[in-house]
DNA sequence: AGCTGCAATGTAATGTTGTAACGTCAGGCG
DNA sequence: CGCCTGACGTTACAACATTACATTGCAGCT
């Protein structure tokens, strides 16, 4: 298999917003206030933030209670449409700093400091694909993480 | 790197609790009534089971209400010694059927019937800690599993 | 304006998963 | 015996996730 080469947009700050809106308008949603808050608050986060840490947030930013299911139905949306990615190991959300590109990720996550970054290297990802179907199975979405200690943490 | 060839045993039944009792010894842990009827009982399940399924299970067979809590401890403990893997995206567990051998593993999870099997492939799991390494980062625990359709589910 | 339909969000309740703190019991050992 | 230790019990609670149904607001229509 081929080493996908290709130019990633990292975006952070302002640019990660209007680039998530992009990519859900692109998908046919909507770009709400709501939605916009959630992502926003998310985008802020460095650790992996669960639902309810972003519940929390949000709640503060609007000066009114918003509800984990409000938070979790939105976060479903962003998974679906690539804007924040499940971190199944620490059962949080992150989000994704290049929406609009497609790739099965990579993420490290840091029991030491909670930190996580994704990497993305489609040599890899693809042979966990490989593997899967060599078994006689659909692999629809891998699930690659490692937990260990990053960097910083050494 | 070389890919690892070994035989495994795969034991089934009677004969894997006695590899899970002897492995459990080896590592100076004891091996209670209590202990070998919760892996007996994660033993029969085909699908990732959580705790709280099995402490069910449990209670019927021991007559008597096992809470969760105790289930968990002991979970852990066989975690710790690779007599069970904790399946991430699922929050469950699986017995692992050849104790004593120890590999990164890579899980199968249907998402249409639950089954789960797993395989070990250490040249994929090695470039998983390959890439992480290469990140600066200290690989300690791949967490690699893949969602989708299994064979008998196509 | 008034009505209708639909998507987004709100609200409340509940279910599921995971931990913490502390008590009890049995076996080993001085 | 008294003391320690490891295993397990009991209770309570924290954290994560879903379900069911109500409400709001906007688009399109008459």
């Amino acid at each position: 298999m081929a080493k996908a080469q290709h130019k990633h947009h990292e975006h952070a700050g302002e640019s990660l917003e209007t680039a998530a809106e992009a990519a859900l308008i692109a998908a046919g949603e909507q770009w709400t206030d709501m939605r916009a808050d959630i992502f926003a608050v998310l985008a802020t986060f460095e650790k992996p933030a669960s639902a309810y840490d972003i519940a929390d947030q949000v709640s503060q930013r609007r000066g009114k209670r918003v509800a984990p299911n409000s938070v979790y139905r939105i976060l479903d949306l962003f998974v679906l449409n690539n804007l924040a990615r499940r971190v199944e190991s620490a059962n949080a959300f992150i989000a994704n700093s290049h929406p609009g590109c497609l790739h099965d990720c990579i993420f490290l996550i840091c029991d030491t400091c909670g930190s996580a970054t994704h990497i993305d290297d489609d040599s890899v990802t693809g042979n966990v694909r490989k593997a899967a179907e060599a078994a006689g199975f659909s692999a629809v979405r891998p699930v690659v993480e490692v937990r260990g200690k990053c960097g910083d943490c050494d």
